[in-house]
RNA sequence: GCUGCUGUAGCUCAGUGGUAGAGCACUCCCUUGGUAAGGGAGAGGUCGACAGUUCAAUCCUGUCCAGCAGCACCA
C-alpha cells in the first residue's frame, strides 16, 4: 500500500497509509482528540472522519471548537433527523432536500395535509428522541441503478429526480442512522448523539416551490435554528427579538411617520413626521446632485402605451404595470396609457428634443420620479417593497468610453452620501452577462470591464454575480442589510446600448456624424421609500439629528415655566431647528417617557430654576443624565447639530 | 401570484352561536410634579367585506379584500 504524507497546521509532516481515515489521524495523534474530533479540513474541503484521504494533503482536525464545520454539521445532520423524524410520525410524507442556511437548515416535504404548529412540537420531541438513541451515522457510495430501484420502491419521486441530477461519475451516496437512509454527499458527524439535543428550535413553516421553479409543486417547507449549545441559541433569540424592535414597521408607527391602509395598498401615506424625513433626504439629494453636475427634470406620471410598446416594456414589463384606460371624448377607442414604472423612456424624450452634440456628454439627467409598479402581492413589504415609490433616478447619456469614468464618479457620489447617513458596511454587486442577451461579445467584455475598474480605481470591492445582469448590459448594484438580516438593493448602475437604441436616441459626433449614446441608469438611494425604511432600522429609530422629524423637544416642568418654554422654542425655531413645546399638563417623567419612545434626539426640560437662571436641562436621546446649559450656548449649538453635514 | 397563518377600540390583545371586554392612548376634572407611565371620571367598536347555514352569526361555511412568514418575482 503506498504512503501519504499529511501536513498539519503546526508545519508537521507525518506518514500514513493511502486510504486512512481522518478518524485514524486523530487517533495516532492522541485519544483525547480522537474523542473530540467531528470532522477534518483536507487541503480546505470539509471531510467526513470516515472518508478515506488518498493524496498527500494539508490536513486539519475540526472540534466542537471550530465554529464553521461545527456548525455545519450539526445543522446538516439535524436536517436528516428532522426528515426522519417526520416520516417516523407520517410515514406517507415524501422527502426531498434539507440544506443548511444562515443559523439553521431547512427541509422540505410533500405532504397533502400542512403542518400546523403543534405538529412542529411533535417533531422536535421526535428528533429528540432521535438524538438520544446515539444512533451511527455511516455513509455508503451506492450504484446508481441501486438507487433508483430503491427510491422507486420506496415511491420517493422528489428523490428519483435529484438522483436523475446527479451527475454521471459522482459519487451517489447514501446516509444513514437506525434503519433511516437518505440521499445525501455529507459530510456528517459520527453518530446522532453527537447533536446537541437543547440548542436547536423549530422555527416556522412555509411553502416553497420545488426546486425553486414557480411551475413545479408547492411543498412545506420547515425551518429551523440550531448551534452548538444552549447559550448560542439563546444569544440567538435574544437577537431577533432585538431585530423585531427595529423593524421599521414598528418604529414607523411608533414615530408616526406614515400608515398604509388597506384601500391603497403598497402605497404610503405620509404624516407630518414621516414627510419632513422624506423631504429632508430629497433636500439633501437635490443639494448632491446639482454638486454632482446632474441637471434636474421632471416627467409625466401617465403615458400612453405608444411608447411603452417602443421602448419594450408593454411586452417585457406589462404584468407589473398600472394600465389606465380612457373614454376620451369622440374618440371611437379607448386609448390605453400607464402610469410609468421607470422614468428612462420620459428622459429619452427630454434628450430628444433638439439635436446634441458630443459636447453635451456626459448629460446626467436626475429626475425624483414617481414610479407604479404593479408588485405582486407577495412581495409588498412594509415600506421597503410597495407599489408606488419615487426613485432618486438619473440617466447619464455618454458615449461607451466615457462609461468607466461615470461610473468611478458615481461610487465616489454614492460613498460620501451612505456614509452621511451613518451607513459604512455595504457592498457592491457585479451582475455580468446573463445568458438571454443582445450585443456583442466585445461590448459585453467592455461594459463589464469598465464597471470592475470603476469599482477598483474608487478603492472598493465587488462580489461577481454571473449571469444576473439585465440582458442588455451589466450592472452594479449596492446592497444594504436590514436589521434581520436581508439584504435590500438600494443603489444600482446599469449599463444601457438598448434603450437609446430602441427610442432612437443620437447626438452629433466630432465626426459631423449622428451616433448612438450609452444610457447609464443609476440611483444612488434607489427609492426614498425603501431607503427610508433601511435607514429607520439601521439607526433602530435613532435618526441622526438632522434628519430626525422632531429634533428637540422642549418640555415644561411646571406650567410657571410654560412662557419660557415658548421663548426657548420660538428661539430655536428661528434658528432652524425643528423643535416643539410641551406644555401639557404632565409630569416631567411622562413627557420623558414619551418623547423618548418617540425617539426625539434632545429634549431639553425646564422649570423654575432654568427660567430663574436662563438656562435648560439638555437630555439626549438613550442617555440617563441631564445637563443644565446656558439656553445663550445651546441655541446655536443645536443648531449646529441639526445641520445637514452637506451644508456645515 | 403560490402555500400556510391572521383580521375584535388609535395601539397591544382577551372573548362568546343570544348583537362585546382589558391595559395603554384620547377627552374632562383634580394634581404644579425635577428626567422613562400621579389620581379620578368619561367617551370610543356594523368584531375586514359580501353571501350562506341558523329562530338567532363577531363566532360555523364559502367567496373576496388586506396583513404576516416564506417561496416565486424584483430590465
Amino acid at each position: 500500500m503506498s504512503q501519504i504524507s499529511l501536513t498539519f497546521p503546526d508545519g508537521n509532516i507525518r506518514h500514513y497509509d493511502a486510504g486512512v481515515t481522518a478518524a485514524e489521524v486523530a487517533a495516532s495523534i492522541a485519544p483525547s482528540l480522537a474523542k473530540a474530533a467531528i470532522s477534518a479540513q483536507v487541503d480546505g474541503a470539509h471531510y467526513d472522519l470516515a472518508w478515506p484521504i488518498n493524496a498527500d494533503a494539508a490536513i486539519s482536525i475540526n472540534t466542537m471548537k471550530d465554529a464553521a464545520p461545527a456548525l455545519e454539521l450539526i445543522r446538516h445532520d439535524l436536517a436528516h433527523i428532522m426528515a426522519r423524524a417526520v416520516q417516523e410520525i407520517w410515514p406517507d410524507v415524501k422527502v426531498t432536500i434539507g440544506p443548511v442556511r444562515d443559523y439553521g437548515w431547512f427541509y422540505d416535504f410533500d405532504r397533502e395535509e400542512p403542518f400546523t404548529p403543534e405538529d412542529l412540537g411533535q417533531i422536535e420531541a421526535k428528533m429528540k428522541q432521535i438524538i438520544a438513541a446515539r444512533d451511527a451515522v455511516k455513509t455508503e457510495v451506492w450504484d446508481r441503478n441501486r438507487a433508483v430501484e430503491y427510491y422507486r420502491g420506496k415511491g420517493e419521486p422528489f428523490k428519483l429526480e435529484l438522483l436523475d441530477r446527479i451527475p454521471e461519475g459522482q459519487d451517489i451516496r447514501m446516509y444513514w442512522h437506525g434503519d433511516w437512509q437518505d440521499l445525501c454527499r455529507g459530510p456528517h458527524l459520527q453518530h446522532t448523539g453527537q447533536v446537541p439535543a437543547d440548542a436547536f428550535k423549530l422555527t416556522h413553516v412555509a411553502g416553497a416551490y420545488w426546486l425553486g421553479d414557480s411551475s413545479r409543486p408547492m411543498l412545506q417547507r420547515i425551518y429551523g435554528v440550531a448551534f452548538r449549545n444552549r447559550d448560542e441559541l439563546k444569544a440567538h433569540m435574544t437577537m431577533l427579538e432585538e431585530a423585531a424592535k427595529r423593524d421599521h414597521r414598528k418604529l414607523g408607527r411608533e414615530m408616526d411617520l406614515y400608515h398604509m391602509q388597506e384601500e391603497a395598498p403598497g402605497q404610503i401615506f405620509w404624516h407630518p413626521n414621516g414627510w419632513t424625513v422624506y423631504t429632508t433626504l430629497q433636500d439633501y439629494m437635490r443639494r448632491q446632485q446639482r454638486r454632482g453636475g446632474y441637471v434636474e427634470v421632471n416627467t409625466p406620471q401617465v403615458v400612453n402605451r405608444v411608447l411603452w410598446e417602443k421602448s419594450g416594456h408593454w411586452s417585457n414589463y406589462q404584468e407589473n404595470m398600472f394600465i389606465v384606460e380612457v373614454d376620451e371624448e369622440h374618440a371611437r377607442e379607448k386609448t390605453i396609457n400607464a402610469l410609468k414604472p421607470m422614468n428612462c423612456p420620459c428622459h429619452v424624450q427630454i434628450f430628444n428634443v433638439g439635436l446634441k452634440s458630443y459636447r453635451d456628454l456626459p448629460l446626467r439627467m436626475a429626475e425624483f420620479g414617481s414610479c407604479a409598479r404593479y408588485e405582486p402581492s407577495g412581495a409588498l413589504h412594509g415600506i421597503m417593497r410597495v407599489r408606488g415609490f419615487t426613485q432618486d433616478d438619473a440617466h447619464i447619456f455618454c458615449t461607451e468610453a466615457q462609461i468607466e469614468a461615470e461610473a468611478k464618479k458615481f461610487i465616489e457620489f454614492l460613498s460620501n452620501i451612505y456614509a452621511d447617513l451613518g451607513f459604512h458596511n455595504w457592498r457592491i454587486k457585479l451582475s455580468t452577462r446573463p445568458e438571454k442577451r443582445i450585443g456583442t461579445e466585445e461590448s459585453w467584455d467592455f461594459a463589464e470591464g469598465a464597471l470592475a475598474n470603476a469599482v477598483t480605481a474608487a478603492g472598493h470591492s465587488y462580489e461577481i454575480f454571473p449571469g444576473e445582469g439585465a440582458f442588455y448590459g451589466p450592472k452594479l448594484e449596492f446592497v444594504l442589510t436590514d436589521a434581520i438580516g436581508r439584504d435590500w438593493q438600494c443603489g444600482t448602475f446599469q449599463v444601457d446600448p438598448n434603450l437609446p437604441e430602441r427610442l432612437d436616441a443620437s447626438y452629433i459626433g466630432q465626426d459631423g456624424a449622428k451616433h448612438r449614446p450609452i444610457m447609464l441608469h443609476r440611483a444612488t438611494l434607489g427609492s426614498f421609500e425603501r431607503f427610508i425604511g433601511i435607514l429607520i432600522e439601521e439607526h433602530a429609530g435613532k435618526l441622526p439629528m438632522w434628519i430626525a422629524p422632531r429634533q428637540v423637544v422642549v418640555a415644561s416642568i411646571t406650567s410657571e415655566a410654560d412662557d419660557y418654554v415658548n421663548e426657548v422654542v420660538a428661539q430655536l425655531v428661528a434658528a432652524g431647528v425643528r423643535a416643539e413645546a410641551d406644555t401639557r399638563n404632565e409630569k416631567i417623567n411622562y413627557k420623558v417617557r414619551e418623547h423618548s419612545l418617540g425617539k426625539v434626539p434632545v429634549i431639553l426640560a425646564v422649570g423654575h430654576r432654568e427660567v430663574e437662571e436662563r438656562t435648560v436641562s439638555l437630555r439626549r436621546l438613550g442617555e440617563k443624565n441631564s445637563e443644565v446649559l446656558a439656553l445663550a450656548d445651546v441655541v446655536p449649538a443645536l443648531a449646529r447639530e441639526a445641520t445637514p453635514p452637506d451644508l456645515l
